[in-house]
DNA sequence: AGCACGCCGACT
DNA sequence: GTCGGCGTGCTC
């Protein structure tokens, strides 16, 4: 009996195994399974499929199998393989983001010390491996990375391989278990419940002491110690502890005495089993109704449904009827948000409604966290909620009724690195299918594609475009950057009519967003006398100048440096800053409105876990008054007192040189706009830029979201782009730059044999060196209609044949498909 | 991905 | 002369 495995690597096959004769009963497929990779490596493979077939090579036999039923279930496997073959990487990469590293073991290479080991004559140790026998000596077992960073040493794997000669230090491969179960203590009795006698002297024995007899007594009562028919169960040491008015001493003492035992049991971080509250739902107005109805009977008919609803008109209250009505089948539901968008305030709201029915699943968790929940998926089949981001489509769903994609259009759900490059969207459509359940995807500013599906009729269509409690769409006030410059009326980035809002917002007591899509102080950081700018070591671009930590910092690595005084090129004090980010209009508008509070929100100000979620809570609670940020501050928070939105530079998001960049501006204005007088009142806009005649900000005056997509779905096909191509992004990465360009023009000109003018480039991308390798691309557009079979087949079949040129063999390829 | 094997420059 | 650099090929 063979079995044909998952290894989670890069390679683009499945590995043979041989099932030892002890295991044929207990293998299935999706079980996991401890194998020998190569000569020294083990990795957790997972079982495709089983069968007899004796292979023409040799096999090894699989070393362990992990658990006693499987870890992932068939249709799972079958999704990894639909995402493989769509997005063209390799189903070893699927399953590596699929499950969680804590259910996939692997060896490590320790080093450890030879207690025993003699210096043979005539050999000398030197300092460092001096330093290394002594650091050993102390930690026993050290992986080598350790004993380099202890160490602080260069080429440190030199003076350990002639330790490892000498026999002085020793080296083992060691499957290490990631996952740790999470333990609580428990107290027992040491005696059986019958045992009265014992008891009684336990009593005798802890007379003298207060505090332990009183624990004791506790004990019995939370146990159920006495009542004789009930049988008595552990207490939790802190339950226990916490009743009594006790400490860990005395129980550390009546331990010793030999009345307790403690036991540590591993838990699920998860309660098992859920209440069997129904939800509590709240009622929907009239419009929400109808667009109700409209879901459910599109759903009749249609396995993908749009909810077209603009910012504030409820879509997740109607999200929580249809969530009901599927548990109420006993389905499970997938409910799919973008990372930014997963706030307290929503998982409040939903707790609030369908208790512990819902569970969250989010990038911030633990590994341990997210083994738990896969493992309280895996073993129940509760009708259960998962609100989660991009990666939960790869959760162990036993029967999915329904999904739901909320702010579909968000290009967050793709992932651009590592592979696999997917969209969690268009995998959980696939995914819902696979199970028989329906898709609802849901924005205010859908996708082109997306509502193009919808009106050609791949997609069902349900509009809602009145704000709940009857609030209104703000107003949107353009202002003209060029005029207030020549006229001098701005302050810095702040222009007059904005400066004006605000002020009067602020003097009324109401609140204020300003959105700023940079962060730093100066992204612009420039020498006046020889024209130096700083350039990122790693990455190629430029570096932005932090002011509270005086670094300049890499936005694509993170690293960072001091801000020069002097030009580091032509040596004179010279250097100047330009541009603005949050961190600098924060600073003006403190200057600016003396006496309220600015807090800014960007990625350098919600660094740690909680920062996120303290910022919003002061400002909901009006303990800060303005609110700086990127595009965070734009993302689904609902302030009822914020009548003033600013965008402070809207070009920048206008002028990105991509099909997408008025898409993408569209919503992301309309996103912040929405922001803007909530419930009772009606709020305005202000998008400071110098291309007013935009039709971006045309169609966002007035909120038409229709006339936008008319306008751009035309460009879209005047200019081949998708819907009405699709688009492969072909990159080449090599460490050297010229054997990087040769192969992207090798592989470019085969392309071009086939593809002829649907292949564009190569061309350096946006950040052409990142980390030290360098990137060229190469974008393929291919009619809709086409075969993407076929097409893939064909990329296959040019990169078999160019495999082998110079400079092909150092390049990595890699694909995206449908980027965004 | 990792790791071993194999062919060319700066050092004992 | 050797050590070790990383380029190339293979892993059931």
């Amino acid at each position: 009996m063979y079995a044909e495995v998952i290894l989670p690597l890069p390679l683009y096959s499945t590995f043979t195994y041989e099932v030892p004769e002890e295991l044929e009963e207990l293998i299935q497929i999706g079980s996991r399974v401890l194998v020998q990779f190569g000569k020294k490596k083990y990795y957790t493979a997972i079982v495709e499929f089983i069968h007899s077939n004796t292979p023409a090579y040799e096999v090894k036999p699989l070393m362990v199998l992990l658990d006693a039923s499987p870890i992932v279930r068939y249709p799972q496997i079958k999704l990894w393989r639909w995402i493989a073959d769509y997005y063209l990487c390799s189903v070893g990469e699927v399953y590596k983001a699929a499950v969680p590293s804590g259910l996939k073991p692997e060896s490590e290479t320790y080093i450890s010390f030879n207690k025993d080991w003699e210096l043979p004559d005539r050999i000398a140790l030197s300092d460092h491996e001096e330093m290394i026998i002594h650091l050993m000596e102390e930690k026993k077992r050290l992986r080598i990375s350790d004993i380099e960073k202890e160490l602080k040493i260069k080429g440190s794997a030199r003076i350990i391989n002639r330790l490892l000669e000498l026999g002085i230090l020793e080296i083992a491969e060691k499957v290490v278990e990631r996952y740790k179960a999470k333990k609580k203590a428990f107290v027992e009795l040491t005696i059986p419940q019958s045992d009265q006698d014992a008891l009684h002297a336990f009593f005798d024995n802890v007379s003298r002491s207060r505090l332990q007899e009183k624990t004791l007594i506790s004990f019995l009562d939370l146990s159920g110690w006495l009542k004789k028919n009930i049988a008595p169960v552990e207490v939790e040491r802190d339950e226990l502890l916490a009743k009594a008015g006790s400490s860990p001493g005395v129980l550390k003492a009546m331990v010793d005495k030999g009345i307790f035992r403690v036991v540590r049991k591993s838990i699920n971080r998860f309660n098992i089993g859920v209440d069997n509250h129904s939800p509590v739902l709240s009622p929907l107005s009239e419009p929400q109704k109808k667009a109700l109805d409209a879901i459910r009977k599109s759903f009749s008919e249609n396995a993908v449904t749009l909810l077209h609803g603009v910012t504030g008109s409820g879509k997740t209250e109607i999200y929580s009827h249809l969530m009901a009505a599927t548990l109420a089948d006993g389905n499970q539901v997938l409910y799919l948000v973008p990372e930014i968008s997963l706030t307290t305030q929503l998982t409040d709201r939903l707790r609030k409604v369908f208790g512990d029915r819902l569970l969250v699943y989010h990038s911030k968790f633990s590994d341990n966290e997210r083994v738990d929940i896969w493992k309280r998926l895996l073993t129940s089949n509760e009708p259960l909620i998962i609100l989660g981001v991009r990666s939960s489509v790869f959760l162990p769903f036993a029967k999915l009724g329904l999904v739901i994609v909320d702010e579909e259009h968000e290009s967050s759900y793709k992932q651009y690195d590592p592979a696999p490059r997917y969209n969690a969207r268009d995998a959980a459509t696939v995914l819902a299918s696979m199970h028989g359940a329906k898709t609802l995807l849901g924005s205010a500013t859908p996708s082109i594609e997306t509502y193009y599906k919808a009106l050609n009729g791949k997609y069902g269509l349900v509009s809602l475009d009145v704000r709940f409690q009857g609030a209104t769409l703000p107003d949107v006030e353009i202002v003209d950057m060029k005029d207030q410059r020549k006229r001098k009326q701005n302050k810095g980035m702040l222009s007059a009519p904005l400066r004006l809002a605000l002020r009067d917002t602020l003097d009324s007591g109401r609140q204020a967003i300003v959105f700023q899509n940079r962060r730093g102080f100066a992204p612009v950081v420039v020498c006046s006398q020889c024209g130096w700018t700083p350039k990122c070591v790693n990455c190629d671009v430029s570096m932005v100048y932090h002011k509270n930590t005086g670094q300049l910092r890499c936005h694509y690595c993170g690293f960072s440096k001091e801000l020069p005084k002097l030009c580091p090129a032509c040596g004179q004090n010279s250097i100047e800053i330009y541009g603005y980010g949050t961190e600098r209009i924060a600073e003006e508008l403190h200057q600016e409105y003396e006496g309220y509070r600015v807090a800014r929100m960007d990625l350098d100000t919600t660094r740690n876990k909680d920062a996120y979620q303290e910022i919003i809570e002061e400002f909901a609670q009006h303990q800060t008054d303005i609110l700086v940020g990127t595009q965070m501050v734009s993302k689904g928070l609902d302030f009822g007192k914020v009548n003033t939105v600013g965008v402070v530079n809207a070009d920048t998001l206008l002028n990105f040189p991509d099909f997408r960049s008025n898409e993408r501006a569209f919503n992301m204005l309309e996103q912040v706009a929405g922001r803007a007088g909530r419930r009772d009142e009606k709020g305005t806009v202000y998008i400071q830029t110098t291309q007013t005649s935009s039709p971006v900000l045309r169609y966002l005056s007035s909120h038409d979201y229709l006339s936008f997509y008319k306008h751009e779905i035309e460009e879209r096909e005047n200019f081949a782009y998708p819907p009405f191509t699709k688009i492969i992004n072909i990159y080449i990465k090599n460490k050297d730059a010229a054997a990087c360009d040769i192969a992207a023009v090798i592989f470019s000109n085969e392309l071009r044999k086939v593809f002829g003018a649907r292949v564009l480039g190569p061309e350096k991308p946006f950040v052409s060196r990142v980390a030290l390798w360098y990137l060229q691309s190469i974008m393929l557009k291919v009619e809709a209609g086409a075969s993407m079979k076929k097409v893939k087949n064909i990329l296959r079949e040019i990169f078999a044949k160019v495999a082998n040129e110079k400079n092909m063999k150092s390049s990595v390829i890699y694909y995206d498909v449908d980027p965004v």
